[in-house]
DNA sequence: ATGAAAGCGCTAACAA
DNA sequence: TTGTTAGCGCTTTCAT
């Protein structure tokens, strides 16, 4: 009942060798005689000996452990980061990474500045390597409190002021072009766009790389209607669009839910979608693709690249990758 | 830049006490002179001391960490963990109580033998105090390992074979019989299901508590064509069910999803739902009912007992409860 | 190639 | 109430 688990030294004894040779054999170090090798993984086998962690992590100053970090949002939001088209893909992305790398990931939340400090703390006491963040607030205070207190840090999002972070974020500005690039292309000659919410800059850029893309066409700007990122909104946005511009024939929503409010209210209305009115969303969300055709591994040289950062190594380099549906992904190592 | 972290023994120092004086303040152990306390507090302060959890572990044998193990699983599927109706509120609860105690969860995957022998190593490591497990599988030899490994456990969703194992799950029987009594309220006479896969159990559960209904009502068995609970399955079942037995006016879908695909069959072929067929489904997903009406903390008792069970403590109960919405939640203590 | 021994930073039993 | 001391189980020089 009470008995411990076996240790190195059990094992040491059990194979008539010292404690360091046992360590030598379970790192991998060279310079161990094959017979002694087999004879202590026998011993270790027979003792079912599991090398004691925190005792490691003690004298090796290493947890073999991430922090994955939800900013911004309690646990009951937490399923929010597993099914965004984006942070789901890069969160799955950077899991198989870490699994690969036998590095455990340890969930957190940082929704209030008591629960940031606490992350902070929780690294500083040496219970992970490096974190990664998912961020939801537009100014997070919590990549400058990282970068301030030295911890290895990869942000999935862009940090609100210029800091030296590494971070991996969907290019709005690019997706926002290729909307308005997708919906000229279509032939449409009055085009609208439902915004995102104005505080949030992911929300700006896209619609800046949108109203871009048009004005290079020679379009004047666009009618823009701001919406909440909910799907009430999108139709309501959508009712006021058409109110406004009866003969509008195009739309461009900042992401997939609105666009799909937009949809309801244009059927509704007896407009064929997308027919008489094409309707551009942003995410790449299921709503808007059918499953088959999505790129489920997307993301994948892009997490390639943060895992490596969260590894601690941090080799310079910038890059952008392109997905079969053109989600656009960056890379920025700081 | 090499500057080490600041240890207990800096702090002492500082504070021109021992040590162990400066451990007692952090633990909140009292029989410390309050002056004292606050000299080493402040001391505390100036340094930056952040206790070393590797070396608070290793003498106190605890992790303060519970493993979450998806079982049955990759990563590229955790996020089914967190969406679903039932595990992710199950989770979210018990993150939260998790949280209110500082203990950790690390995620963890089983979907392969050699990832379970991985993930009670990892406990047997002494990496965490115990786990919580997430299994879809129908016959998961997980939970025999962990309960054969003396690794406190707490699974969600039932094992396989009886065994002494603490559970949280759904009352699948009972939430089949509510069906069964809706179709009845309702005054329903042709009535079919839409039933799971046959290898899963919950699945069978669900149907016979819906046929028990029905025979206590004196109703026949009901006509069953077996779904495979998706959207695809629901409809191609209910097209069958149609094709056989016409007058259908009521239909159990044992899920969500299969309901939704027979709800579409039913609409396409010109019958109004509910009016001329009742459906329903289970699981209490979005797609069935409103957002604003979902019981979104109903679980939160069952998952007061299971994480007081995770923490170790294992009192002897066993109740039920009863969600707004009918979501019935059994807590088994092993 | 192997063993002896020091010590990682902390807690807890025992002394004072 | 406070300090002294002995480990917790492991890795890692340093001898051999």
């Amino acid at each position: 009942m009470n008995r411990q688990a076996p240790t190195l030294e059990d094992v040491a004894r059990e194979a008539g060798v010292s404690r360091a040779t046992v360590s030598r054999v379970v790192n991998g170090v060279r310079n161990v005689d094959p017979d002694i090798q087999e004879l202590v993984r026998h011993a270790i086998e027979r003792t079912g000996c599991t090398p004691n962690r925190a005792a490691r992590s003690l004298v090796t100053r290493r947890a073999e452990t991430v922090a994955l970090i939800v900013s911004g949002a309690g646990d009951a939001f937490a399923a929010r980061v597993f099914v965004d088209p984006f942070f789901g893909r890069v969160v799955s992305g950077a899991l198989g990474y870490l699994r690969a790398r036998a590095m455990h990931p340890v969930l957190l939340f940082a929704e209030s500045q008591a629960a940031r400090k606490q992350v902070v703390d929780y690294v500083r006491q040496g219970s992970a390597d490096g974190v990664l963040v998912v961020s939801i607030l537009a100014d997070d205070p919590l990549p400058e409190m990282l970068l301030s207190a030295r911890i290895p840090t990869v942000l999935f999002a862009r940090p609100g002021r210029m800091a030296p972070i590494s971070c991996v974020d969907l290019d709005h500005y690019a997706g926002g072009e290729l909307t308005g690039a997708h919906l000229l292309a279509r032939g449409c000659r009055h085009i609208t766009a439902i915004s995102a919410p104005s505080e949030l800059q992911a929300g700006q850029d896209r619609l800046t790389g949108f109203r871009d893309a048009l004005a290079r066409a020679g379009r004047r700007p666009p009618p823009v209607v701001e919406g909440t990122f909910t799907l009430d909104s999108g139709a309501a946005a959508m009712t006021t669009l058409l109110r406004d511009h009866p003969r509008v024939d195009g739309v461009f929503a900042a992401n997939d839910l609105m666009a799909q409010g937009a949809c309801q209210v244009l059927r509704e209305l007896g407009k064929r979608v997308p027919e008489d009115v094409a309707v551009v969303g942003f995410d790449d969300s299921s709503v808007a693709v059918p499953a088959h055709a999505r790129p489920s591994a997307g993301a994948a040289p892009a997490l390639r690249a943060a895992g490596q950062a969260c590894a601690c190594r941090w080799p310079r380099m910038m890059s952008a990758y392109r997905c079969p549906l053109d989600l656009i992904v960056r890379v920025w190592v700081g």
